[in-house]
DNA sequence: CTAGGGTTAG
């Protein structure tokens, strides 16, 4: 028998009912409760609003309860005011928030803090930013709170001047920036490169007299830092424990000082030893990085393409007996991935596998990248295969994959099983079909793409897209064409543009339209050497030795120096560099020896050294010699000696591969009855039976 | 509304 309350207790039993129901998720139930209650508290019925959205009532049904009560007559608190709107920005219903603000005009009510800033929240996602900043112009009471608020709407809104602009404002206010605003407000300033209202940042949290936390002084760190202020950076890092007394850098402060360290190291040495040095000193002032902190040195090391030191950071790491985490194990594959280093990359697949690393859609779309710049496509397919959920990146990564090898074919087929799967493709997408195609000289499904990806999915065509397109129709021999859409393009050509089509006027032997590429070419990039030899090759084919050395001299008045060409090849263990610089193998005389049997081997294949890729004008039978010690036929060579039968040899150079070695190297396939895999700057080279995967163009 | 540092593809 339910004891019926006393009269003065009717609020309060209506209210511990109310709560049972909205425990057990009864939402409607509580809200008969309120409906046929006893009693007409106004102070219930604002907090019945309120525990009814905390309980996780549905939007529809709090609006519906807020309608109801406001037919009876109900006066709302702000609080209660607050969570209608809330709800409003829940639900989008942007009409009823302004009715609910327009009866707060009307009624002269009290606009406090959180109602503004719920107003705030509803107009700028409903109506748009300038609109939120009118209601906080608007408000006369600007507290913090509300200050704050305003410029992280900004911030969301990518509003980063006015953000900027409120954040002086503020100061003059005297309104405190939270911790967070400052972090914000630091990496706005980086996208923005606005460096000086970076430093007015620091000046501001360094002059004033409120304590700041670590994060905010490890943006600072950061922010000097990505605007390459990196002596500040590290000073700042190394004086933080002096502005404030007992203030000691955090593994997050050592993380932001070691990017900036690595950069440090990079920039001003152009070495990695220094940048270590630099981190053992920070070591012996008795801070510790931690998984982060070695992550961000071996991804550092990785955009300064030494991967070398990389992978010497993660066997340091390991020693030092930090856990290496996903992260670490995709900047790791990126490692492997950058110079081909198929045999690392596996260890570390097995190593994140014993590491029990599955199912980490990031890991598998690194593996997915290496194993297809490292020569295994059917791994790389393998992986992308046992992937359950894919990913816009699994798919792109995967589609280009397919692009180096030169099999445009697969990359569609790729790409129409995606959209089936319902993905929207991106740029990076186009990117990989219309690598492709370039790779595989498809040039109407080139053309088909490009026009698509505007047409059909408001993708605009950046520099990478132009710059397929010209190589595309520049292999295919369109060179004219080629020009044109050079000319009609509306972005400035960049050096990718001119490169591709001076290197497809080697292909296609077109002195005149090379020397307007190479000219272009020669004012963007004045000191890239490569450039150079592409026109030599040209000048030699058609034997003009007086401009090969005309431009040779003019490289020597321009200091241009002749980047280092190097070949590897991996034999167990060790990497066998073939290098124009430095000490040459140490089994030179065997290489050799075996070289010339080979090239005699394959003369009677048919193979005829081609001559025109010697940039002197010297004797043919010398020419010949000069064929013979291009790194890449060394590597191969070598390969050859010491890989065991019927394995392939994998061979990767760091510039394009040379006509003859291209040629040299089918035969060779042909001759010893090898798969021959080589990565040169482009793409991959698949020697088999006397043919080549890029069909002869590249 | 406050918590921010290191991950994948050109």
């Amino acid at each position: 028998m339910i004891k019926m309350p006393k009269k003065g207790n009717l609020a309060a039993v209506d209210g511990s009912m109310m709560r049972n129901y909205l425990e057990f998720g009864d939402f409607m139930s509580a809200a008969k409760v309120f409906f046929v209650g006893f009693t007409r508290n106004y102070l219930l019925w604002n907090s019945f609003l309120e525990e009814f959205a905390s309980f996780g009532g549905d939007s529809h049904d709090i609006l519906e309860v807020f309608k109801e009560l406001q037919n009876k007559g109900v006066e709302f608190d702000s609080k209660a005011l607050t969570v209608v709107l809330k709800v409003c920005l829940a639900l989008m219903d942007l009409w009823f928030g302004m009715k609910v603000h327009a009866c707060l005009i009307k009624r002269g009510f009290h606009v406090d803090v959180h109602l503004s800033c719920a107003l705030i929240n509803l107009y700028e996602k409903c109506w748009g930013i300038d609109w939120a900043n009118q209601v906080f112009d608007e408000t006369p009471l600007q507290e913090d709170f509300l200050w704050n608020t305003i410029v992280m709407v900004n911030l969301r809104s990518e509003r980063w001047e006015n953000a900027l602009e409120l954040f002086g404002r503020m100061q003059s206010a005297s309104a405190k920036a939270t911790d967070g605003i400052i972090v914000k407000l630091l990496q706005a300033c980086g996208k923005l490169r606005a460096f000086n209202e970076g430093k007015q940042i620091h000046g501001a949290v360094f002059d004033s007299t409120e304590d700041r936390d670590l994060s905010s002084w490890n943006s600072i760190i950061s922010s000097y830092a990505v605007n390459g202020y990196l002596n500040d950076a590290r000073d700042i890092f190394l004086q933080m424990n002096l502005q404030r007394a007992g203030f000691k850098p955090d593994s997050c402060s050592i993380t932001s000082a070691l990017q900036a360290v690595i950069e440090l190291g990079y920039s001003m040495w152009g070495r990695s030893e220094e940048a270590l040095a630099v981190i053992n000193r920070i070591k012996s002032l008795g801070y510790t990085p931690n998984v982060v902190s070695w992550t961000a040195m071996i991804s550092g090391c990785c955009q300064n393409e030494n991967y070398m030191d990389a992978l010497q950071f993660f066997s340091q790491m390991q020693e030092e007996n930090v856990k290496p985490n996903s992260t670490t194990i995709c900047s790791l594959l990126g490692a492997c991935a950058g110079p081909s280093l198929l045999k690392k990359g596996e260890e570390i697949h097995c190593f994140s596998m014993r590491h029990g690393f599955v199912d980490d859609i990031y890991i598998a779309t690194a593996l997915i990248d290496m194993y297809s710049k490292g020569g295994k496509l059917e791994v790389a397919h393998e992986v992308f295969r046992n992937i359950k959920e894919k990913t816009l990146p699994c798919w792109n990564c995967m589609m280009m994959g397919y692009a180096i090898y030169g099999r445009g074919e697969e990359v569609f087929t790729l790409f129409e099983n995606m959209c089936k799967t319902g993905i929207r493709p991106d740029a990076i997408t186009f990117t990989a079909l219309l690598s492709g195609c370039k790779n595989s000289c498809l040039v109407m499904e080139g053309w088909n793409y490009f026009d698509s990806m505007k047409k059909d999915y408001n993708i605009s065509p950046t520099i990478e897209h132009y710059s397929c397109m010209v190589d595309l129709l520049g292999k295919a021999g369109f060179l004219d064409e080629a020009l044109d859409f050079i000319n009609a393009m509306p972005i400035k050509a960049d050096a990718s543009i001119w490169g591709a089509l001076l290197a497809a006027c080697r292909i296609h032997k077109d002195i005149k339209l090379a020397e307007i590429a190479a000219r272009n070419l020669f004012r963007l990039e004045p000191y890239n050497s490569a450039n150079y030899m592409l026109l030599m090759n040209i000048y030699s084919i058609f034997q003009r030795w007086d401009d090969v050395e005309r431009l040779r001299e003019s490289m020597t008045a321009m200091g241009v120096k002749i980047s280092n060409v190097w070949s590897w090849t991996q034999v167990k263990q060790t990497i066998h560099v073939f290098s124009t610089e430095g000490n040459p193998h140490p089994e030179e005389g065997e290489i050799y020896f075996e070289l010339y049997q080979l090239v005699s081997e394959i003369r009677k294949l048919g193979y005829v050294p081609d001559i025109n890729c010697v940039h002197q004008n010297i004797d043919d039978k010398d020419k010949e010699k000069v064929l013979l010690s291009h790194t890449e036929k060394l590597a191969m060579t070598y390969g050859l000696m010491k890989v065991k039968d019927g394995s392939p040899i994998r061979v990767v150079k760091n510039t394009r591969i040379c006509q003859d070695c291209h040629t040299a190297a089918k035969y060779i396939s042909l001759a010893r009855n090898r798969d021959i895999f080589l990565r040169d700057g482009g793409r991959f080279h698949h020697f088999m039976n006397g043919e080549c995967s890029c069909n002869d163009r590249w």
